[in-house]
DNA sequence: GGCACACTGTGATGGATATCACACGGCGCG
DNA sequence: CGCGCCGTGTGATATCCATCACAGTGTGCC
């Protein structure tokens, strides 16, 4: 989902920023905290989800360095809207809202870069909202399976979905563990997806069809 | 939702922007749709919101003169997200991406503007998305009334729905029409809301205390 | 002031999916 | 290299809600 920022604005305001490491399965922050600060994710992945207070999870989005997150504390002082949870070992740099102006008035870039990240993040928590109100699980589900597909697809060549489990999945369709099984069993039936062990390899030319055709 | 902008900032770009107007029921722009401009909107008050293809919708917000849409656009060229659809008659200035860049150049804050107001805008769309996901038509109709109900205590110190139909309230609660009167109703049996003729008037304490309750 | 039309109230029904329950499979750790 | 545990597959059941159907109601327009 991300980022703009190059390395030339990145030593901008090298001493603005302070370094963090969290080990795998570490909460960066929690939703309804407060705070002020946006985060750098230099190395590892995170993953970006909301909790219902009946045990239910959301995942926003999983995060890949390089990438930041937290933007929004920056300009308000609400509590942060969602939790953020380390999935691999991270590293990470914090850069304080008290510190954005002057990034900004030494890098005008920068704002337009977050201005273009919030942009993209709208745009895609809209779609997911539509999503949720005007389409199924099956086809929530399939869409999931095309993104996280087609970004492999484009990294390493392969539309291959893994370390992702249906539970995973799931949270990311906003759907039950049980209902996405069920789907991705029946794909696998129709020959869309094929499941190799814990792996899942995606026919995007199929899978598009079937997201489109209903 | 809205604004930051100061007569100030609207002097300094007054010249790199167009003044338009709409009648009741237009559709300033479509989803899907291309374009690079946002809208500083004037007078009037404009819906937002989502169109599935069998015909059913699902209202982002409404927003209120003064107040923008349209930002995303200007950073990338993305099709528009939503619809946005006159209320009222309104006015309208619109302002084109290719402006933008000196527009930040004269007045910075404006950028700080922006970034406000789409961090705004996603926290309010990420509650939506959660209340979607996690809560049952009951209570996401509670919530819509109690917001509309208390931007109207806000503004006019009466807790009063008005100028909203059933239809309305349950476009912006990601529900049927039937289900959100038979929610209006029962609330009107327990007391929680009143009803006079096409007026709902909300006892907000009762109705925060039902949506914490449960 | 009355007539039409949009809005509202409410029953009946079916369908999607959450949930509970449990068996099976494979992966990783000791 | 085997045992345990997490992950997966799938039935049965219950619930919420969309949808269809239609009667009653208010409001604005002529």
């Amino acid at each position: 989902m991300f980022s703009d920022l190059s390395p030339a604005d990145l030593d901008t305001f090298a001493d603005m920023v302070q370094y963090r490491r969290y080990p795998r399965g570490a909460f960066i922050f929690n939703q309804h905290e407060t705070g002020s600060a946006m985060y750098l994710l230099a190395a590892g992945r995170v993953k970006v989800s909301l909790a219902s207070p009946d045990g239910k999870e959301l995942a926003l989005n999983y995060l890949e360095a390089p990438a930041h997150f937290g933007e929004m504390s920056l300009v308000d002082s609400e509590p942060r809207s969602a939790d953020v949870i380390a999935v691999t070992d991270v590293e990470l740099f914090s850069l304080d809202a008290r510190d954005l102006s002057a990034a900004i008035q030494l890098n005008p870039k920068l704002a337009l870069s977050l201005i273009a990240t919030l942009s993209r993040r709208l745009r895609h928590t809209i779609a997911r909202l539509e999503d949720m109100a005007f389409h199924d699980a099956t086809h929530r589900v399939m869409r999931v399976m095309l993104n996280v597909a087609t970004a492999s697809y484009e990294s390493r060549g392969v539309p291959v979905i893994q370390g992702l489990t249906h539970y995973d999945i799931a949270t990311l369709a906003g759907t039950s563990r049980e209902t996405a099984s069920r789907i991705i069993s029946s794909l696998a039936r129709e020959e869309v997806v094929a499941t190799k062990g814990r792996k899942i390899v995606v026919d995007l030319i199929r899978l598009r069809e079937r997201l489109e055709g209903k």
